[in-house]
DNA sequence: CTCATTTGACCTCA
DNA sequence: TGAGGTCAAATGAG
């Protein structure tokens, strides 16, 4: 732990030093862009790029003064009963056997991350952003104040596997085409098909019904930009799939960025989340040089919660179809710090 | 027939 | 006590 905390600051130095690079160089990429003229959407891609590093520059020097009692808190929200031993999820599956009476016997804490997801037009429905899971709906109530109902989903393999995830998904009254998505819990159903399906689209059978494919925004030949590299957030934010409808849309812009995002990433990373994957090369290549066709900036605000809740994060892509996945792909580097009981073997570090 | 979604009721918590 | 979250029966889709 000590060497995680440590790992931490260094982390975020990083991070501050990377984002601001970047957001000079996207600065410097604007100046340019706007001298010789060419579409207005790339232009406001890159000042959401822009904007984007600044915040995120921003958010890890807010974030800097409170980040040890953080970490306390996430220390104690993770029960060992709660979410990633493979265990506990049939335990409580059991529980809801003794029917709904028993359910509410007390809630468990669980990690909430938000997300806010901006989404192509006539793409996503609600809650149907993909983002790798599959998701069933088990619940919509309308929010006080909010113009949109909340959709409550939790993961698909809840029975199958006691995957605990859920997400709830509201659209934005300032702006519906945003969706804010908040996951609760770890996936603690299989994922290393999924993974795979992300990294290569030749996917193996993954155990589970057919119908539960999560792979299914990558099996038709889309092109799929993962931007959301800051797993700076204290390495919960873990690389979001997004899917676009197939417009092969490309700028040299676009590859320049996935570049940084790539460098970014293998920087913050150190290399060790690519390992997850078994090769880094493979990963780095695979999962970030793929280009949106869809222009998409993250406009990433993190947020800190004054509840339990360990992080909120936004996110903000400008024209994707998927939300990002709950960070808890399972190998998340803090994951494995907080959630040691996380029965997924792919979080497991060396 | 199976599974997902809808929706009203119920439960928890602030 | 009200808002938010969840359950489960009813319904629909494939």
């Amino acid at each position: 732990m000590e060497k995680r905390k440590s790992m931490m600051g260094n982390w975020e130095q990083k991070i501050l030093k990377s984002e601001l690079t970047q957001g000079k160089e996207l600065a410097q990429k604007l100046m340019n862009h706007l001298h010789h003229s060419s579409s207005s959407q790339e232009g406001e891609f890159l000042i959401s790029k822009l904007l984007s590093s600044y915040e995120k520059a921003l958010s890890v020097l807010t974030r800097d003064v409170g980040s040890e009692g953080e970490i306390k808190q996430i220390q104690v929200l993770d029960s060992p009963c709660s979410f990633g031993n493979s265990s506990s999820p049939l335990s409580e599956i059991s529980d809801q056997d003794c029917k709904n009476k028993n359910v509410f016997k007390k809630r468990k804490p669980m990690p909430k991350r938000t997300e806010e997801v901006k989404v192509c037009s006539g793409t996503g429905q609600d809650g149907s952003l993909d983002d790798g899971y599959s998701w069933r709906k088990y619940g919509q109530k309308d929010i006080l104040g909010a113009k949109y109902p909340r959709g409550y989903y939790r993961c698909t393999h809840r029975n199958t596997q006691g995957c605990l995830a859920t997400k709830q998904v509201q659209k934005s009254d300032a702006d519906p085409t945003i969706f804010m998505v908040t996951y609760t819990g770890l996936h603690t159903c299989h994922l290393v098909a999924q993974l795979n399906g992300k990294q290569n689209v030749s996917l193996k059978q993954e155990a589970g019904t057919p119908r539960q494919t999560p792979e299914k925004s990558f099996s038709f030949g889309l092109r799929v930009k993962t931007e959301n590299l800051d797993t700076r957030e204290e390495g919960k934010k873990i690389f979001p799939s997004f899917s676009f409808p197939p417009t092969p849309i490309e700028s040299e812009n676009n590859v320049v960025e996935d570049h940084v995002f790539a460098a970014i990433a293998n920087d913050f990373l150190g290399g060790s989340y690519a390992q997850t994957f078994g090769s880094p090369a493979t990963f780095e290549s695979d999962y970030f040089a793929a280009v949106s066709p869809c222009h998409f900036g993250l406009v990433r605000n993190d947020v800190q919660t004054s509840d339990s809740d360990l992080t909120h994060e936004i996110l903000s892509a400008s024209t994707s179809v998927a939300n990002s996945p709950i960070g808890d792909f399972g190998f998340s580097l803090e994951d494995l710090d907080f959630y040691p009981f996380e029965n997924n073997p792919e979080s497991t570090f060396p």
